[in-house]
DNA sequence: GACTGAACTATACC
DNA sequence: ACGGGTATAGTTCAGTC
């Protein structure tokens, strides 16, 4: 029977039948019923040939491919087809033959005996089945389309009848549909356990969270349990329950919070060892673990996203939070964070310390689920215009996001695909070291009025566009004949064609829609066009680290740092004219300019600007960030010269702009972090020291009496690789291996938290006097103020003549007073 | 055992 | 291995006298 429906894509996976491909895809008509469509797919890659191999040549190489047959057990693979086309690759003309194979997993072991010397490169066998055929059929990920087809029951080895969808479809025709809102109906989950290592303790309860429902189940008694928790005979069958649920809420995402790491694994080991199955797929299959960098958990038929890794990747750059922890995000995010509740084995938890935990399990997946509803215009933004389906997006790093942008976008210039770097190749990019990078003036400490901050606007992009500078536009170190742009490196100039190529093309286009967005979300906002507007933003962001990745297809050490030289250049030009229209530059990092505005009003400033942007070339073009009321620049802490990256500023109306400086570091503690931060805002508000000075006695009094609270004390220190790899032991070292001591978990990522405390004997290091908070203890009053109070105000005080002595209370004269 | 510079470590800026 | 380089600063380590 024929059909045909609105469809909307969420989750790819691909299957063999008597020897072929075919594709599956799980997602939504209009109506909200689960389709599954079924497609065929004929696999293909590219062999392309030398640029003088004669056309009787090609001919002969062609039938020869042709007759490539490969065994497999149980599979036989042939060259199906060949074609020969008109391609590009990396922007030079090619002739290149298509070959069509009927299985996609031979492709690798086919494109190895295509080894002819008249064939240069064999390319697009390493894409993945799914990115092929997304890019092949254009069927893009949460997009909606027409699909008409046959209705498919018994074929495909009963495909349709072991899949839990309301129609599966045998695609015949695919296209374009108008866009209409899509809903995607969210599960989040959330476990609690025992212990933290994976499957070494039971699960205690689950609890489930969607639009009109959360449930919490568990197979604890006790003798009123709130209606929100359903209580199962015992682990086991909490877990199947669990399973149901997840079946019956009929999820198009199932969402955790690094759920990849912990509650997926979690189940998937207290499952085995208790014997059900946990057959969380629309199939009825068991989540499936891909080993990567990090482990994904795949489960099929539903987008299974682990929001903290697509917040890694996408969010955390631009975040307040010092962690990544849920409780941090959400509270950023939502303005609600994680219930209190304090952790105890379960046999020592008595029964209203169970009602908080379960609703401290709850409000985990009511977080997540919230996240997730916040998130969700972003992941539809990028998989629309990346064109990855959800999974793997929310698992993708930066360069990768890039990288799929790319690939899916390369048939608008008719390229064929760049290979992946294998390892030897990746080793050999990494030994050519680091190349130099930005330039960061040296400011003059002191306190200025009227500070003016000028910057560019996505400064290494705009460079990257007007100077063309990519791997296929990459000329070499020799001038050619031809006009060409210029960079210098350290080791010589090189050379890029003025020949418009496809990465500066596309990252060109990346910003004019960034504008774009950017100019109708001002007109109307509304998540969809922020999500939009921030999607191609962080791409052409991410485009020169991209270019500088040893593991990227099209990574150009040269171009990356000719992007690097090229901003160098057009910034300290930048500089020397505003030197030379008469004002004092105070400092400069990267692609920002500070500066005096002296006796010059905001008009002639901006008139100014208008000038200087009319005298930079191609897209590169320079903002007015800001106008500030003060700003502070201070020295390093060792010899008298300016700091780098270390300054505050404050806006007219008051608005605090700080940078570097202790306070903004997590790992200080917060009465030095506090302290700093007053001492900051009452100068650079009142234009002098004298109350900042008086704050700073008074609190260095309250240290002393002992008067400061164990939270404002504590350090806070990530522990960055497991214990026994640290060369040197350093006092978060140790605090670590305290709590080990103490059977707390420790984990590579978390922040160890300690104090430095009194100890009877002097000792000479500071890892000898840490403590846990937990551990009984007076601080060490001489290690906060030596060691964190004065030297996080000392060099503020300093511009003002103040020594440490004034701070301390020790009569000393001031020696600029006169 | 005190001193000193190098090494190691964490974190921030853009 | 899973974007780049630039920069500050604390603590420990290892060598010297």
């Amino acid at each position: 029977m024929k059909k045909e429906i609105s469809f909307m894509p969420i989750d790819y996976d691909y299957f063999d039948w008597q020897g072929r491909n075919y594709v599956k895809i799980i997602g939504r008509d209009d109506k909200g019923k689960r389709v599954c469509i079924v497609d065929s797919y004929e696999p293909y890659f590219w062999a392309i040939f030398k640029q003088d191999t004669s056309e009787r040549k090609i001919r002969e190489l062609q039938q020869k491919i042709g007759k490539i047959k490969i065994e497999q057990v149980g599979r036989t693979t042939i060259v199906e087809k060949t074609e020969l086309h008109d391609k590009k690759f990396l922007g030079r003309d090619v002739k290149a033959l298509k070959i069509f194979i009927t299985n996609y997993k031979d492709a690798h072991a086919i494109a190895d005996k295509i080894d002819f010397p008249e064939i240069e490169a064999r390319r697009e066998y390493d894409l993945s089945l799914i990115t092929k055929y997304i890019i092949d059929k254009k069927l893009v990920p949460l997009t909606w389309h027409k699909i008409s087809g046959e209705i498919l029951e018994r074929d495909y080895g009963g495909i349709a009848e072991s899949l839990d969808c309301d129609v599966c479809i045998k695609v015949e025709h695919i296209e374009k549909a108008d866009s209409i809102i899509f809903e995607p109906k969210i599960l989040a989950f959330d476990i609690e356990a025992d212990e933290f290592e994976i499957g070494k303790g039971e699960i205690l309860m689950i609890s489930l969270v969607s639009k009109n429902f959360k449930k919490v189940l568990t197979w604890t008694r006790i003798p009123k349990t709130p209606d929100f928790v359903e209580v199962c005979k015992d682990e086991a069958d909490m877990i199947e329950r669990f399973v149901k649920y997840v079946k019956k809420q009929n999820a198009d995402m199932l969402v955790g919070y690094f759920s990849d790491g912990f509650d997926l694994p979690y189940l998937r080991a207290r499952a085995e060892k208790l014997k059900v199955k946990l057959s969380l797929g629309l199939d009825g299959s068991q989540p499936t673990f891909a080993r990567g960098r990090i482990t994904s958990a795949r489960i099929s038929g539903i987008a299974h996203v682990d929001l903290l890794r697509f917040i890694e990747t996408v969010y955390s750059q631009y975040m307040q939070s010092e962690t990544l922890g849920l409780n941090e995000v959400a509270r950023e995010f939502l303005g609600e964070g994680k219930k209190d509740f304090e952790h105890k084995h379960s046999t020592r938890l008595k029964e209203q310390e169970w009602l908080n935990y379960f609703e401290y399990n709850l409000q985990d997946s009511v977080l997540t689920y919230k996240l997730a509803e916040k998130f969700w215009p972003d992941m539809l933004e990028l998989c629309n215009i990346i064109q990855e389906p959800l999974f793997e997006l929310t698992r993708d790093g930066m360069s990768q996001l890039v990288e799929s942008y790319i690939i899916h976008h390369l048939k608008e210039y008719n390229e064929i695909a760049e290979k992946r770097p294998l390892h030897d190749e990746i080793e050999e990019r990494r030994r050519r070291g680091r190349y130099e990078g930005a330039f960061v003036l040296q400011p003059i400490p002191g306190l200025y009025e009227n500070v003016v901050m000028f910057d560019f606007t996505s400064m290494y992009s705009s460079v990257i566009v007007t100077y063309n500078l990519s791997r296929s536009t990459f000329l070499g170190y020799k001038k050619t004949g031809k006009e060409a742009n210029e960079a210098e490196l350290s080791e010589g100039k090189v050379y890029f064609t003025k020949q418009p190529g496809f990465f500066p093309m596309m990252l060109e286009d990346m910003i004019e829609k960034r504008k774009k967005y950017k100019a109708e979300y001002k007109q109307d906002p509304s998540p969809v066009k922020r999500a939009r507007s921030n999607a191609y933003k962080l791409l052409a962001n991410a485009c020169y680290g991209y270019q500088g990745f040893f593991g990227a297809r099209y990574y150009c050490r040269e171009a990356a740092a000719a992007t690097a030289s090229l901003a160098r250049k057009s910034i300290l030009a930048t500089i020397d004219k505003i030197k030379a229209a008469g004002y004092q530059v105070i400092y400069s990092d990267t692609d920002s300019i500070a500066f005096l505005r002296g006796n010059k009003n905001k008009q002639e400033v901006l008139s100014f600007l208008k000038k200087l942007n009319s005298e930079l070339p191609g897209i590169m073009e320079l903002e007015l960030e800001d106008f500030y009321a003060r700003g502070i620049w201070v020295t390093k802490r060792t010899g008298e010269f300016g700091a780098k990256k270390k300054y505050a500023l404050i806006t007219e109306d008051g608005k605090l702009k700080i940078r570097g400086f202790e306070t903004v570091r997590r790992d200080w503690c917060n009465l030095a972090r506090e302290l700093q931060n007053e001492v900051l805002l009452r100068i650079l508000k009142e234009g002098n020291e004298k109350s900042a000075l008086s704050y700073t006695k008074k609190i260095i009094q309250e240290l002393k009496a002992r008067k400061v609270g164990k939270e404002d004390i504590v350090i806070r220190t990530q522990l960055k690789k497991p214990i026994s790899e640290y060369k040197a032991i350093t006092p978060h070292v140790i605090a670590a291996k305290k709590m080990e001591e103490m059977g707390l978990p420790v984990d590579v990522g978390m922040l160890v938290q300690y104090f430095v405390a009194e100890t009877r004997e002097t000792k000479k290091l500071v890892r000898e006097k840490v403590k846990l908070p937990e551990e009984k203890g007076e601080y060490d009053i001489n290690y906060y103020l030596e060691h964190q109070i004065v030297p996080a105000v000392e060099n503020i005080f300093e511009i003002f003549g103040i020594k440490k002595d004034e701070l301390l209370g020790k009569s000393q004269k001031k020696l600029l007073e006169f």
